[in-house]
DNA sequence: CGTGTTTGACCGGCGC
DNA sequence: GCGCCGGTCAAACACG
């Protein structure tokens, strides 16, 4: 039986404004933060320390890249519709929350900053491209980033009971996130 | 036997 | 051009 706790928007994940006293549990919203239409780059962390927080500095949001698609890029699925993308950050012991959908696992990277590694997920069902990673957040252990990468095409499989009002909150905020420049 | 995970290799972008 | 880094592939593996 897991609990999952929702707040904060992913995108002050390691910058150090957020730093865990700004987590408001009280608030336990879920909050998306989407993308710009050019993927914005974080500048690349050349020098930097892991988990331990060490550099004040305005770097490394981990604000995911590329959304558009380069013609010849390689992994197959046309992703030219691929551009929403939502992340929250939950608090749970486990790293998958089941949402509700089929997940297949198809990669596990370490990541530069962060001392847990990040998962990378995609949706089972057939000819949905929705993607979603997940990683633990290492300032704290306890908390998980969720980041979903498009749209499914298809109902959802099952309902949980916890995350059925996330699943519902999701479909109510979705159309208004597609703002470029729009961030949290 | 079908389905999902693990894990090293590979690919492409980017900075130096 | 080289090396780092994040994302993906795919073969091998685990499990029901």
């Amino acid at each position: 039986m897991e609990k999952y706790q929702i707040f904060l928007p992913v995108s002050d994940l390691s910058s150090p404004s957020g730093s865990p006293s700004s987590l408001n549990m009280a608030n336990p919203l879920v909050y998306f933060h989407g993308e710009n239409e050019n993927g914005v780059r974080p500048e690349s962390g050349t020098q930097h320390s892991d988990a331990k927080h060490s550099d004040p500095q305005t770097s490394r949001v981990s604000s995911n890249s590329e959304i558009k698609v380069k013609p010849g890029m390689r992994g197959g699925d046309n992703n030219e519709f691929r551009k929403h993308k939502y992340a929250f950050q939950t608090r749970s012991q486990v790293d998958i929350l089941d949402d509700g959908y089929r997940w297949r696992k198809y990669g596990q990277k370490t990541v530069k900053n962060s001392k847990f590694p990040r998962s990378y997920y995609r949706c089972t069902n057939n000819g949905c491209n929705v993607k979603k990673q997940v990683q633990r957040n290492s300032k704290d252990e306890g908390i998980v980033v969720t980041t979903y990468e498009g749209m499914h095409t298809h109902p959802i499989e099952k309902c949980t009971e916890n995350i059925e009002d996330i699943l519902r909150q999701m479909q109510t905020y979705t159309p208004f996130e597609i703002m470029p420049g729009h961030y949290l």
